[in-house]
DNA sequence: TCTGTATGGGGAA
DNA sequence: TCCCCCTACAGAT
């Protein structure tokens, strides 16, 4: 579950179980893994890790080495930072070496007998890491530590065309609120009852450039020129003291006061999270796709940008069949996957690693299915959708072939 | 067996 | 703006 919070938890996780661990060697990756080599060698190293955002910076410290001493030819003697970016399934792990986790993608080895591994785990590979990397110039400031800059990152900003966007929209804009992902922008624009497809610009130009909860100034705020906003009125007056910004800063702080039993593979435990969440993906709010395809869940008003004539065939579907539907209908098919991928969470991952000889093979049998799938007769559509469509059944049909030989490399390692 | 969905973001046009 | 990267699963057919 990596947003600002899960990759600071990550970031806290690897400091606690890494403390007084050696590393040593190589660090290795996956046959599949397109990410770049990490080309770090040492006798022994250490590993501690920063977040900031969505990303979480390793820092590889070799030790021991007298600085005089000489270090072994292609050996490091200097720290090595790794900048990681989770996508949308990535987490660290520390294992014993035959308990690889499924999905491990860059694995560092204790010196230990027997050894442990810190690894990068990734089902969907969204996920990169940059060797010798700095944090990303693009994305701003963290919203949860660095809360004074993104404030005024945010607000001297304004002008900026990014900021004409719906403000649900502009919250996934990690050059201004790095850190915030989907399940955040809806809780925080729930609190405040904010339509989520009103102008962000018309949302934020009232806000103080200094925090007012800090200051302790009375709060102003400004939503007059927003249409139909009676909620809001309500919300000047009830949330007097706070601002999307601060709620950008203090929301997801809650999240990581949580603590890590949401991310502890060890302990995996989701219900805290799920208590937690007031609207996204809970029953009765509403939900809608953005004009990126990402599910909005909100309360009451959508607000005036909300997207109308959607381009895309998939979103036109979509579109469609909630027009079949009601939203209560709609809520509990939503409602019910969601919990299904919380439950999903509460499976232990399966700890078997494919050799990378399987996997290969597995990547091979997946192309020739592929090849096999896409000589099946086509779907009458549109020229657009008839590409996406095969795309779909495409991929759709390849994975499944890719898993079946999965399972059966599984069944055959455990013969 | 097929379809839709998932806490993200890079890159081509 | 749109497509794509990829796996895993639930629900529909």
């Amino acid at each position: 579950m990596p947003e600002g919070p899960e990759l600071h938890l990550a970031s806290c996780y690897v400091n606690k179980m890494c403390d007084g661990v050696v590393f040593t060697g190589a660090v290795r990756k996956s046959e599949v893994s397109k990410s770049p080599d990490v080309p770090f060698n040492s006798e022994a190293y250490r590993i501690t890790a920063t977040s900031r955002g969505k990303e979480v910076k390793l820092t590889l410290t070799p030790i021991g080495g007298d600085s005089k001493r000489r270090v072994k030819a292609g050996q490091a003697d200097q720290p090595m930072d790794i900048i990681f970016r989770f996508g949308m399934s990535g987490f660290f792990r520390l294992t014993s070496e035959d308990e690889l986790p499924k999905h491990s993608h860059l694995r560092f080895y204790s010196k230990e007998k027997p050894c442990r591994v810190l690894s990068f785990v990734d089902a969907r590979r969204f996920g990169t890491w940059h060797p010798n990397g700095t944090w990303q110039p693009d994305r701003g400031p963290c919203i949860m530590f660095e809360y004074k800059s993104f404030r005024e990152n945010v607000l001297s900003h304004l002008s900026d065309r990014a900021f004409d966007r719906p403000i649900c929209e502009v919250m996934l804009n990690q050059k201004y609120f790095n850190g915030i992902g989907n399940y955040l922008r809806a809780e925080i624009l729930y609190r405040l009852n904010i339509p989520p497809f009103v102008c962000a610009r018309t949302v934020l130009e009232g806000l103080e450039s200094e925090d007012l909860c800090e200051s302790e100034k009375p709060v102003k705020k400004e939503f007059s020129d927003v249409k139909g906003s009676d909620r809001i009125t309500k919300v000047k007056v009830k949330e007097e003291k706070t601002d999307l910004l601060r709620l950008s800063h203090t929301v997801p702080l809650e999240v990581v006061s949580l603590g890590g039993k949401g991310y502890d593979p060890e302990k995996a435990d989701y219900s805290g999270f799920q208590a937690w969440l007031q609207c996204y993906s809970v029953d009765g709010m509403k939900s809608v796709r953005d004009h990126n395809g990402r599910t909005m869940w909100f309360q009451g008003d959508s607000g005036p940008m909300v997207p109308k004539d959607l381009k895309s065939p998939k979103a036109k579907k979509r579109v469609k069949k909630e027009d079949d539907h009601d939203y209560t209908d709609k809520k509990k098919v939503s409602r019910g996957r969601s919990k299904s991928t919380l439950k999903r969470k509460l499976i232990k991952e399966e700890t078997v690693i494919k050799t990378p000889k399987k996997e290969k093979d597995a990547r091979l049998k997946e192309a020739g299915s592929k090849r096999r799938k896409t000589e099946k007769p086509q779907e009458i559509n549109t020229p657009h959708r008839e590409k996406r469509s095969t795309a779909r059944r495409r991929k759709s049909s390849s994975n499944d072939t890719a898993a079946g030989s999965q399972r059966q490399s599984r069944r055959m390692s455990s013969k």
